[in-house]
RNA sequence: GCGGACGUGGCGGAAUGGCAGACGCGCCAGACUUAGGAUCUGGUGACUCCGGUCGUAAGAGUUCAAGUCUCUUCGUCCGCACCA
């Protein structure tokens, strides 16, 4: 029999054309089956088109898509759109096109692109966050964020991107520069809209011990949520009736604390005005602290400064001392009190500062020699100088110390985070409208419900402003109201929302995305959710990850979804890299065009490829190279066709080991996403086949099944071609029979003193204890001429060691 | 500084404590070809007196046996970073 040549420009539009008119993977909504949510991370859909990247995701789950139908199961692989968003919103105004009008050819163009690499997304669920029958529920929530408390508006000094003209979250700076376009952040006090995203800093960190994350992402939230136990303590002022309260991680040494520490910004010195002696240079100091961004205070950590509060002391609770204040840009207002004790002696930074500002320096935990550094060892230490501390040891002292401060009552117990509030305003156009009104006379009102989505108005100008209004504030038909609760006149919020907006629930709306009276109903969440596997980028991971969980413990909270976790399982896969093992950039010049490639190879072989390049989860340089060699792999497949005897059932004999190792190992690694070995598994496979020289059907349908998920044209292809019964995606997964994974003899290494001597044929299965028995044999006996054998390790299957003298 | 990942051929990378380098790329040789950047066959860690010896960043340890476990050192990447 001869075949025509492996030509995937004619077999992959074919079969992407027929999974698409017959609805192949559609998810059904017979909820009978067992269900499977598959998920990635839906694409921002830019001008530049797909990006390689996306490939490896949606292929390593489309993966596992297939196999789980194949198993049986009803599965929901969906796509979609984050198409909000800034890139869009620049292209529209350099060349003076509607964002919307934008949006729409990327996403056709996104599309395109993503069908030819044939994916079995259900694309009858598509979500587009700019689509009003979507945001409209985006705005639904976000009232429902309002109405619980925990959307509300405040005077922040935020961070501004003077390039891109707009505020920014904490999550959104990357080392003091704007994460988008890279140009340093200042600081800007802007009235914001906020997000309490603090209230959940511990349901956050608890929810991470019931999911099925890599551990990495795990670490990651787990550092930026940065929860720390300790004490707050009130310190008097002396002469006064006055206090100020402190944070401290170390309550232990509270005896240590010679000197404290205020932020520039503490309002304390605005209240203390009249007492204080020094305010200009304190003033002086403040406004110089307030021109420097974060980065630059870092940058200075070097060399502490600051400026001494002169005409005020404080008393320290534990000694009864005076002791000075100064002020510092080292203690930060945005974190605990804003309000330090110094203690030098076990503290790094109140160490140098100290030191540079020749400040009193005493010990009270022994162990190290604070002439020369602070000493902060916590499990080394015992406590001196410390009254009724003395003695004991770190741990001891911060429970005794915390329990006298709470006895006192000049102090708690408390846990703080670093995590702040999530900054949820954009000065910008290409946002999903906030439905707020304000009103003159009732301040605030959130819109009905029944007025949603308030649609976003067309604009003559999107250009953002230096003044840090939305394009939308220049609208004045659009900003003119009446407050919906006493019907006078009232203006909009022409503030967005920013992007993570719409991204923070769309696997919701993926259950029921055609709903008009619900987000989605209730029998399609409890039946889909929570989401079983999702797979993204790190670089997610305290943003988008961490902002629609968020989102999801507080719909649960008010009864709205099941679960508290939206994701039951967490993965995340490597960056691809340019063939120079740089980043791939168009400055750089070493983007690989998806779009070119399939050309070049195919789908299928591109698809292998990203699976095969190296471990999922890593940094991997693209090879052309080795691109080309999966197409060979493939074409090896394809010729196999020539090599089946069609007359024989069932597998050839000296196949079957090779082919049940296969089918474990393969599907294993699939989950596992040890694809790369899965596909070396499967290309010895193929080198077996060849070299046994003739197969039967069944030898060759194992081999298409377990590649279909991962190359499924060629496979769907072979398998008409071979006129085998029905589809190869209607097919079960194949089993392996235990009995078949071993050989009846295999071949054991013999070691001498841990060397590999020899190699000898024994039957499989031998137990431990048969070691002895293979003494006997010709080629075991040779090597033990004139020696003794001491001892005589046998492991079964794999190698026989004996120690001899 | 804190948290995490990691260090194996020319390259990407394999290896439940059990034969290091599977699979692929590249390279070398040969076959078939008018030709091939197609295909096929064989080879490919280093050294070698062709018996072997040495090899998983460096050093030590545990073990019959270590790339894998423990300790020390060096180095790379990622995230956070004056968070009290």
């Amino acid at each position: 029999m001869s075949f025509v040549p492996y030509t995937p420009s004619e077999i992959e539009p074919k079969w992407q054309k027929y999974w698409e008119e017959k609805q192949v993977f559609a998810a059904s909504s017979d909820t009978s089956k067992p269900k499977y949510y598959c998920l990635i991370e839906f694409p921002y859909p830019s001008g530049a088109g797909l990006h390689v990247g996306h490939p490896r995701s949606n292929t390593a789950l489309d993966i596992i898509a297939r196999k789980r139908r194949m198993e049986g199961y009803n599965v929901l692989y969906p796509i979609g759109w984050d198409a909000f968003g800034l890139p869009t919103e620049n292209y529209a105004i350099a060349n003076h096109v509607p964002p919307a009008k934008v949006t729409r050819e990327n996403i056709n163009h996104f599309r395109e692109q993503l069908k030819r690499l044939g994916f079995s997304f259900d694309y009858s669920r598509e979500v587009d966050t700019t689509d009003p029958n979507y945001y409209k529920w985006t705005q639904w929530i976000f009232l429902k964020l309002f109405e619980h408390g925990l959307a509300y508006k405040a005077e922040m000094p935020i961070n501004w991107c003077p390039s891109c003209k707009v505020g920014l979250a904490n999550e959104e700076v990357v080392g003091g520069a704007c994460e988008r376009c890279g140009h340093e952040v200042t600081r800007r006090v802007k009235n914001q809209w906020m997000l309490a995203i603090t209230k959940y800093a511990q349901k956050l960190l608890d929810g991470l011990d019931t999911v099925d994350f890599i551990d990495r992402v795990k670490a990651q939230q787990r550092n930026w949520i940065g929860r720390s136990e300790g004490a707050e303590v009130d310190f008097m002022i002396a002469g006064t009736q006055e206090k100020l309260r402190v944070f401290t991680t170390r309550p232990d040494t509270l005896f240590g604390a010679t000197y404290m520490v205020l932020s520039p910004e503490h309002p304390f010195l605005e209240k203390f005005k009249d007492r204080i002696l020094n305010n200009e240079e304190l003033r002086e100091y403040a406004q110089k602290a307030a021109l420097k961004n974060d980065f630059e205070r870092t940058e200075l950590q070097k060399d502490k400064t600051g400026v001494e509060i002169k005409g005020l002391y404080a008393i320290n609770p534990a000694t009864g001392k005076e002791i000075p204040l100064w002020v510092s840009d080292y203690v930060l207002m945005g974190y605990g009190t804003g309000a330090i004790m110094a203690v030098p002696g076990h503290d790094e930074r109140d160490w140098e500062f100290a030191t540079a500002f020749d400040l009193p320096i005493i010990e009270v935990v022994a162990g190290g020699d604070i002439t020369k550094a602070a000493f902060t060892d916590i499990e080394e230490g015992t406590l001196v100088n410390s009254g009724f501390l003395n003695g004991m040891s770190v741990q001891k002292a911060k429970e005794a110390m915390t329990d006298w401060v709470v006895e006192k009552g000049i102090g708690e117990r408390k846990i703080n985070y670093k995590l702040r509030d999530w900054v949820f305003s954009r000065q910008r156009y290409w946002g999903e409208p906030i439905p707020i009104v304000h009103c003159d006379h009732c301040g605030i009102v959130p819109l009905p419900e029944s007025e949603l989505p308030l649609l976003l108005p067309q604009v003559d100008s999107y250009e953002p402003t230096d003044s840090g209004e939305s394009p939308l504030a220049a609208m004045t038909d659009w900003v003119k109201t009446t407050c919906p609760k006493c019907g006078q006149p009232a203006k909009r919020e022409t503030d967005t929302m920013p992007q993570w907006a719409g991204s923070s629930w769309y696997f919701l709306r993926y259950c029921d995305p055609h709903n008009d009276s619900e987000y989605a109903s209730q029998e399609a969440l409890d039946y889909w959710m929570p989401v079983d596997w999702y797979n993204g980028g790190m670089e997610h991971t305290t943003l988008h990850l961490l902002y629609s969980r968020f989102w999801h413990l507080f719909l649960h909270d008010i009864g709205q979804v099941k679960a508290p976790e939206p994701y039951q399982k967490r993965t995340s896969h490597g960056m691809i890299l340019g063939e120079n093992g740089e980043k791939m950039s168009k400055s750089r010049g070493n983007v690989i065009n998806p779009d070119d490639l399939v050309d070049e190879i195919g789908a299928d072989a591109f698809r292998v490829y990203e699976m095969f390049m190296g471990a999922f989860d890593q940094a991997i340089p693209w090879s052309m190279n080795g691109a080309r060699g999966t197409r060979r792999f493939l074409e090896r497949v394809w010729r196999l066709q020539e090599m089946v005897d069609q007359t024989r059932e069932g597998y050839t004999d000296s196949l079957r080991i090779i082919i049940n190792q296969s089918i474990k190992k393969v599907g294993e690694d699939f989950e596992r996403m040890k694809f790369n070995t899965a596909i070396a598994q499967m290309m010895t496979l193929v080198n077996s086949y060849y070299e046994q020289g003739a197969i039967s059907n069944d030898d060759f349908k194992a081999l298409l099944l377990l590649l279909s998920p991962v190359a499924p044209h060629i496979c769907e292809e072979i398998w008409q071609n071979l006129g085998f019964e029905g589809f190869i995606h209607e097919q079960a997964w194949p089993v392996y029979e235990e009995e078949y994974l071993k050989a009846d003899d295999v071949e054991i290494a013999v070691q001498v003193n841990g060397k590999v001597r020899a190699r000898v044929m024994v039957p499989a299965g031998l137990d431990k204890d048969a070691g002895e028995s293979l003494l006997s044999l010709d080629a075991v006996t040779k090597l033990l001429e004139g020696k003794q054998v001491v001892k005589c390790i046998y492991v079964p299957d794999r190698l026989l060691n004996l120690v001899v003298k």
